[in-house]
RNA sequence: GGUCCGGUAGCUCAGCUGGAUAGAGCAACAGCCUUCUAAGCUGUGGGUCUCGGGUUCGAAUCCCGACCGGAUCACCA
């Protein structure tokens, strides 16, 4: 039972003997004590001012007495207490600290759950979390870095609350945008390939998609010079006519179209799998919309038949969302041709035909909440029971200064190049670790530069609120000080350091009699805090959290460590104690990094 | 215009299921390495929590209304 637990039992126990008050769990509010006042972890009473009709400084007082006369069995918790004003300050024996301690070192699954919620079923409960889902026409930039980095932390943060999780990635393979940087290639490529210019897959193909829009641009301006109005224009420019045309070419499987296509996609793959694996994330599962959109066809073409949609004069297929206050909706083009929310549906179709899910959750900006209204709504009036339940999980943009990235218009940062600049500055930095980092191989050097350059870049991306936008500076780099993800690694470097230096086989016996400083205490109470932040994140779906109690235990470490030596420490057992701390400290900060996708060197 | 989200220190962000004097980091300034890794520690300065009402013992937090910013409402994805 956690600490929280049991003062929560005890003080139902005390306002109901003292005031027959019959207090609910939640009545019984909990938190940890200021600073400025003596204690460890802090009443409030106010809820029960106006039954128990006396004032709140007497209440906190006869209920503190009432703890320190009436602990249970399990020993003595409640070591002292003082009241101030409607807040009951408790105090906790040093020996309870140093018990939980010893429980959390011995427990393999600290932090772990075996069932979400509390709720086991016979089966585990089976997450799909979907992330990622990007188009072949172009390389992954900041804003997919932000979308996988959520998307993979989520699945490890729900594995740890007892989840079993796959983690899956559409990819977007086919459509319009597609056929732009394929046609831009044939007309512009002179047969290039990543060989022959020595650039990655992924970003060759981007060069051709942004080639695209820039002349179809000068086309457009070109007709409107010849006096055409800009909508006829956008429309009948012959380089939109052509990409359409070969949209439809490609649906029909034209052999060329398809030969090209395929060579395209291949290298774009070779060059995401590439940046994946850097990034450090990765698939159980990868779904092409190349072989659902034909499903969500089918399905849309059997909601036709049984009226959930109509067909309009020109050919096209909508759904009526007038009743549930949207729009109308198109399904599919008066060509016969897909949009995106058809493939959603298919796509959708096939997953739960391929695996038991019960919790469906898709890892997709916010922009995009409008459509996964729809697609809820659509999936529901399909007649598939998950429509209702899907999780949408919304995270907000990554902006620059000057507003928001765009493709098209090369105001990205692309994700190589922030990687490549994150692991360079690691570098630079370690070269001044002259003492600590002597005597290593240039190998090890790199590999000690890229855990640090991505922590950086994992931990500055994923602190903040997922539901938020974020601002990225590109002019001004991201820090490796202060409340950082190399902090943190810093903070479990030196604990490795110390432990490898350290005697292995010192005893704790009696340990439980010792008197705890200051530092000490507030330690093991912050390592008790982590399995209640694990189940935190998990619900609200927050890496942030980890984060935030990530860099408040380093905080409380490095304090530690400064005020206290672990190592030239005299007494035995103090130093037994001490090294068994920094050890927890180091495994619990090692387990939730784990949970945001950040490695953790020996040294640095 | 409808819907949704946001507004906290110069900057980037915590805190938001109501609790004690609103916190970090960066930037600025001042200290701390012959002793376990100074990517660290300690201190100083910096705030009308956008504004106005309301709810109550108590509001940055909840409710209502303004103002400002963003997203979205495509035969784009």
């Amino acid at each position: 039972m956690s600490l929280e637990q049991q003062i929560t039992t005890l003080a139902k126990a005390a306002v109901k003997d003292l005031y027959n008050i019959d207090a609910s769990d939640a009545q019984i509010q909990l938190q940890k004590t200021r600073p400025e006042f003596e204690g460890n972890i802090t009443m409030v009473v106010f809820p029960f001012v106006k039954m128990a009709r006396k004032a709140p400084a007497q209440i906190a007082t006869e209920i503190g007495e009432w703890m320190l006369n009436n602990q249970m069995a399990n020993g003595q918790i409640v070591n002292k207490f003082n009241a101030v004003q409607g807040f009951l300050n408790l105090t906790i024996s040093d020996a309870f600290w140093v018990e939980q301690l010893q429980d959390i070192d011995a427990d393999d699954f600290y932090g772990r759950f075996k069932c979400p919620n509390g709720k086991c079923e016979t089966d585990q409960m089976l997450m799909m979390v979907e992330y990622s889902s990007p188009n072949t026409n172009k390389p992954l930039h900041l804003g997919h870095v932000r979308n996988n980095l959520l998307g993979y932390s989520i699945a490890k943060i729900q594995e740890a609350n007892g989840w079993k999780v796959i983690k899956t990635n559409i990819v977007n393979d086919r459509g319009i945008h597609i056929c732009k940087s394929m046609l831009a290639w044939l007309k512009y490529g002179n047969g290039e390939t990543p060989e022959s210019s020595g650039k990655k897959g992924d970003h060759l193909i981007g060069d051709y998609y942004v080639r695209f829009d820039k002349e179809y641009k000068a086309q457009i301006a070109e007709m409107m010079a010849a006096g055409k109005d800009e909508e006829t224009a956008k429309r009948e420019a012959p380089l939109m006519l052509e990409a359409q045309e070969m949209l439809r070419k490609w649906e029909a499987g034209d052999p060329e179209v398809r030969a090209l296509w395929q060579k395209m996609n291949g290298w774009v793959y070779a060059g995401f799998d590439e940046t994946y694996k850097r990034m450090g994330v990765s698939f159980d599962k990868i779904y092409y919309e190349s072989n659902t959109y034909l499903e969500g066809k089918s399905e849309v073409e059997k909601g036709l038949a049984s009226g959930q949609f109509y067909r309009r004069e020109d050919g096209s297929v909508w759904a009526d969302l007038t009743k549930d206050g949207l729009d109308e909706k198109l399904l599919l083009r008066s060509d016969g041709t897909s949009v995106y929310m058809t493939q959603d549906i298919g796509t959708a179709k096939l997953r739960f035909r391929d695996y038991p899910i019960d919790k469906m959750v898709y890892v997709v900006g916010n922009e995009q909440e409008y459509h996964f209204k729809v697609l809820s709504i659509l999936l529901d009036r399909l007649g598939f029971p998950f429509g209702k339940e899907l999780v949408h999980f919304s995270y907000g943009m990554v902006e620059l200064p000057n507003g928001k990235m765009k493709s098209r218009e090369g105001t990205v940062v692309d994700a190589d190049d922030l990687m490549d600049k994150m692991i360079a500055d690691a570098k630079e930095i370690s070269k001044d670790k002259v003492n600590t980092l002597q005597g290593i191989t240039e190998q090890e050097a790199d590999e000690i530069a890229r855990k640090v350059g991505l922590g950086a870049l994992k931990y500055f991306i994923l602190k903040v609120d997922p539901r938020k936008n974020m601002l990225f500076n590109p002019a001004e780099s991201i820090d490796f000080n202060g409340n950082t993800g190399p902090f943190i690694q810093y903070t479990y470097a030196r604990i490795q350091s110390v432990l490898r230096k350290a005697d292995k086989n010192l005893a704790l016996n009696g340990v439980e009699q010792l008197p705890l400083d200051p530092k000490e205490r507030a330690l093991i109470q912050r390592l008790l805090e982590y399995p209640a932040t694990v189940r935190a994140a998990g619900d609200d779906f927050s890496p942030a959290l980890i984060c935030n109690y990530a860099y408040a235990l380093a905080c409380d470490f490095n304090s530690f460590y400064h005020d206290l030596s672990i190592l030239n420490e005299p007494d035995a057992r103090k130093k037994a104690l001490r090294l068994l701390l920094a050890k927890t400290v180091a495994k619990v900060l090692n387990r939730a990094m784990e949970l945001l996708g950040i490695e953790m060197p020996e040294r640095m």
